[in-house]
DNA sequence: GCCTGTGAAGCTATTCACAGCT
DNA sequence: AGCTGTGAATAGCTTCACAGGC
């Protein structure tokens, strides 16, 4: 059963927003609740929770904890997900810091960089390898997600070392498209991109 | 003339393209060696261009520098897109070191912040105001991009204080979906929601 | 022969509209 | 009365397929 992938993406929003509800003892949600929240349409996240395989109550909408449970069960949410940083420049150690403590459920394993004055330290709780030792220690070590914050030249050198190692995901801040054979999968942040769409955008409308 | 959102992203990478093969010395260039690049098919990147206005040489492709000239003026490019970051944790400097200088017509004209120890102080270049002052400074600087990088319960707050400033863009890095009024537009760059998805995928690819 | 330009077809995603429940 | 669940309609985006030019 494989859902679209915008439907994905909007079901962890609305786990996150359950998360929330419950924390705020909320027992139950309407579609038109979450639908504000997340910025979907009513029409939208019910459709979603549907293909997700939810069922609501018709007089008092979805039951939050059910809910939870079952997303849990379907997105493996339950399993802590691994992630390796490669390159610790200023996105690099933002994204560790960011992702440290904060988020339980996702784990920053290890990290990597060039750098020799920065191999063997530990930065931000994370041990730093030399990107050379790729390989050797994902092969240990399950990573699910690689984060490409090196400099946009070596960023699909480092993700070719990825996919090589058999990590299947990966986040890529470089600006620039990366190729990788399917089933490997790559996200773009291409925060430049973003920028300068953003500043069309603004330009275009005054 | 408005175009197709995902296609106005999409000339944006190409012109990206498009400079590096200009600073390659090379003339002209194919639609399918930019699809190649971008990752997009050959179709797709002749529908973009034919859409933007832009017309090939059945010969050689597409000539490199005229593109670029008629990208300028379409998107507004050869003016400098200003933005401000709100939030000086480690996300907001690392978006500020990656802004200063590497891209020469994305320019930080101002970051935010409610830390008093850092007020008036020069982060990377740039002059750190309090957040209280945000109105009163933007309203003297004309700002393309706001840039939330502060922590989620507060991300709301400033996103209404850019909208009364009029910025008419915000790229939102925290994890909730912000409501701002037409025509204000918002993107999110929601890093925990992606590497959910990319773990997820991970994890059910195996 | 290999390229661009583009109508038409196909596909995906969202919204409409309403039946059914409680 | 106000909610969910969902077929049907619509809108938006991508690929097909091929005409036309160099």
């Amino acid at each position: 059963m494989t859902l679209p992938h915008n439907t994905i993406e909007r079901l962890f929003l609305y786990r996150r927003i359950l998360q929330d509800a419950l924390a705020d003892s909320k027992r139950s949600i309407f579609s038109h609740e979450l639908a504000h929240i997340s910025g979907a349409s009513s029409e939208q996240v019910r459709r979603d929770l549907m293909l997700a395989g939810a069922e609501g109550n018709r007089r008092l909408g979805y039951d939050c904890e059910k809910l939870l449970t079952q997303f849990s069960s379907f997105f493996k949410t339950d399993t802590t997900t691994n992630i390796a940083v490669i390159g610790v420049g200023n996105i690099g150690k933002a994204i560790v810091s960011y992702f440290l403590g904060k988020k339980p459920h996702i784990d920053v394993i290890a990290i990597f960089d060039n750098d020799p004055t920065k191999h063997g330290r530990v930065i931000h709780g994370t041990h730093c390898y030399p990107t050379s030792d790729l390989e050797k220690v994902l092969k240990e070590r399950v990573v699910h997600v690689g984060v490409i914050a090196v400099p946009a030249p070596f960023a699909q050198d480092i993700a070719d070392k990825l996919v090589q190692a058999r990590v299947p995901s990966l986040l890529n801040f470089a600006p620039v498209r990366l190729k990788v054979p399917p089933p490997f999968f790559v996200e773009n942040m291409d925060m430049t991109l973003s920028i300068e769409k953003l500043g069309f955008f603004a330009k275009s409308q005054l």
